[in-house]
Formats: C-alpha cells, structure tokens, sequence
DNA sequence: CGAAAAATTGCAGATACCGCAAAAGTTCTG
DNA sequence: CAGAACTTTTGCGGTATCTGCAATTTTTCG
C-alpha cells in the first residue's frame, strides 16, 4: 500500500519525522519558550532554514506527531472488517490507541501538560486534531457510502468520535484520576451514541 | 449583571473592540498577510506596543470577535426558561443568531474565506471556539445539574452543537447551497439528537 | 488637589519567517 | 557510467513579530 517510496521520500519523510520529534521532545523537557528553530534544528542536523521548509512555524513541528496518530488511526478504521458497524469501528481503534501503563500515562500526561501551558500550541494542536478529523471523515464516508461534500453524517461521526475521545482525555487529566481513561471514552462514546439524553432530573 | 464598570474598563473594553474589530477588517479587505500590527494599531488609534498588551498575536485579534459571538450565544442560552430541554434551548439560540439575507451571507462567507485561506487563521479560530465550548458547558452545567470537573455530559454536549454548526456552516460555504444554512443546522442537531445511526444501506 | 494605581508608549533586542539564488544531492536517460 | 534534469538544502538579507523594561500619561480615590 506505501510502496514505490524513493530514496528521495523517504528521506524527506525521514527528516520531518526528526524535526517533528525533536521538537516536541524539546517541548517538553525544556519548556515551549525555550525551544527555538535553531536548537530544533540542531537537534535534527539541518539548518534553521530547512526547518522553515517543513513546517511553517514552532509550533506547527510541536504537534506534528498528532497527524502521524491520526494516519495511523485512519489505517486502522481502513483495516476494520468492512460490514461492521461504524461507530464499533471507531470504539475499537480508539480504545486500543490508548497505552496502558504508568510510563505511558506519565508520557500523555507530560505531553498535556505542556500543551495547556501554552495557547499557541493548544491553537496548532486543535488544527492538528482538526485535520485528523478530517481525514475520519473521509474514511467513514467510504464505509458507510456518504459523501463528505453534500453529507453531515460522515463529518459529524467523526467529529463527535473526536469530541468523545478529546472530552474524556481531559477530564482524565484535569481532575484526580477517579476512573481510568478506558471507562471514560467508552462512557462519552455511549452518551453520544444514545443521542446525549439528559441526564438524572 | 455586568453593571459596576468604571471609565478605565469601558476604555479598555472599547480599546480591545476597536483593535479586534480594525484586524478583522483589514484581514478581509486586504488578505491577511497584508495586515501588519503597525497598521492593526494605527487604524485603532494606539501604539503598536499597545496593540501586544492586548492580544499576544495578530492571529489572535482577527478572530477575537468570536469570543463576543460566544458570549452573547452563552447570554441568550442563559435567558432561556429554566426548565426547557437543554437540546431545545441550544438549537433556538443557534438557530437565531443565522442572519437571513444576502448581505449577511455576504459577509459571513467573506469571513470564511478568509479565515479558510490562512492556516494560523484556522489554528486560531478553532481555539476561539473552543474557548466558546468551555463557556457552554458551564451554561449547561449549571443548567443541568452537572459537573463540568467530573462529568462528559456538559462538555458533550456543547461539543456536540458546535459540531453540528460548524459542520453545518462549512458544508453551506463549501458547495453550491443546495439547503439553506437554516435547514442544515436543523439537521445536524437532530442526526446528533438521534444517536448518529448509520444512514440508509 | 495630591497620592496611588493602572494603562500607554518608546526603545532595544532576540527571534521568527520568507524570498531568492547558489550549492549539494538524487534520479533519469542514453 | 556520464551527465542532464530535477529536487532539496543552505546561507543571506530583510521585514515583521513579540517581549521586557522604564518613563510617561491617564484614571481613580481619599
């Protein structure tokens, strides 16, 4: 399916992935003002120019590994026997994406964390997600034969997936660790599903 | 209830209006790479220094009318009889703030594109509404008898109906206006409302 | 009025960002 | 495999963003 890639891509692909990763792992080990293009760079032995040829700002590399994620979940949905139902697709792909384990928490939590602490790379961070939705709603339109130009539906699955899963990240992350994030999404996606009745009362 | 304000804050309330309101407009009328913050602060009457104690980017003040927008959507949700279905209350506060008439789909459509034609636009639009989302979930919170630090429900549901307007408005912009923004609006509520079942086959 | 508090402004400096053209590397073709 | 064609990397130069600081002006309050 990925074939046919040249020396050439693979490089350039090679290169953003070390531009994307170093400065995200700057990020969070020294602090968003602290990073600048030159240390990214650096870091990913180019020049401060190339940087500019990837990504358009310091920001934008911070939250590059989002879009790798969301690839990876497109692939995923793609991979899903193609009769099952939609929204037990996108459950399954979510629930499996998330990393059990201290270490992986305490990674998710690091990465949180220095997102909220800077509006700018919550503002890419947002595209970022904006564009895996996207990209969603594209892969749903294929399975469930609608058309993302003239249809809601595939956009507000994968939207309300999206929302569902975002929602329960952060009230994970936010408040003391009550339930696990598992519960969580997989509450948000059964109250979407029901149609978001009101509750108690 | 917002009574209480001095000279000094309507001054400030009034200098921040009058930049946001001078970036946006310059932003539609000469393309957002044309606008500088000299000209943003000139066309308010302040100094460019002024102009960063406002607002940390000119992303920022291009789209800082949309927190008025929230604000007063957050107010008219609040109006709302108490004891109405929370669902009800946010489709006729969406509902109402759609102008009619070719002038204001003029100029909503200029927004857009504008907004659509600049990617730190974008990334700075989708943080504004989600400043709006945090807002509605709190309406909706004290609403319904919620907890936005503990309970999905608040956040999925301001989600969710902004959601279905946004995608609702992006589908109107996008294509020729097959259904008016009204009907599609009308119809992203009630899919979500309905669960989301999977459409047709 | 006069003192305290807050906002505006200019200045200086670090950095981001982008266009351009030269240099270096990769791919294609005979 | 040679060398043409194409792509990427890089340095340079210039404009604009953004921030801290200290002086100045404006507003508030006793």
């Amino acid at each position: 399916m990925t074939a046919e890639v040249g020396l050439r891509e693979r490089k350039k692909a090679a290169t953003r992935a070390a531009l994307a990763g170093a400065a995200n792992r700057l990020a969070v080990e020294l602090g968003v003002e602290h990073v600048t293009v030159e240390a990214i760079a650096a870091a990913a032995d180019v020049s401060p120019r190339t940087f500019h040829n990837y990504f358009s700002s310091r920001e934008e590399a911070i939250v590059a590994s989002i879009i790798d994620w969301a690839e990876r979940l497109t692939d995923d949905i793609e991979a899903r026997p193609a009769d099952e139902p939609i929204w037990d697709s996108l459950l399954a792909v979510f629930m499996e994406s998330v990393e059990d384990g201290a270490a992986a928490h305490a990674r998710m939590m690091a990465q949180i964390e220095m997102v909220l602490a800077h509006p700018s790379v919550i503002a890419n961070q947002l595209a970022a997600l904006d564009t895996m939705r996207r990209r969603f709603a594209e892969a749903i339109a294929v399975r469930t034969g609608t058309d993302t130009a003239r249809d809601l539906y595939p956009h507000l699955i994968a939207g309300a997936a999206g929302l569902a899963f975002k929602t329960a990240v952060d009230i994970w992350a936010s408040g003391p660790p009550e339930r696990s994030l598992h519960e969580l999404v997989a509450d948000g996606f059964a109250q979407i599903r029901a149609g978001l009745p009101q509750p108690g009362r």
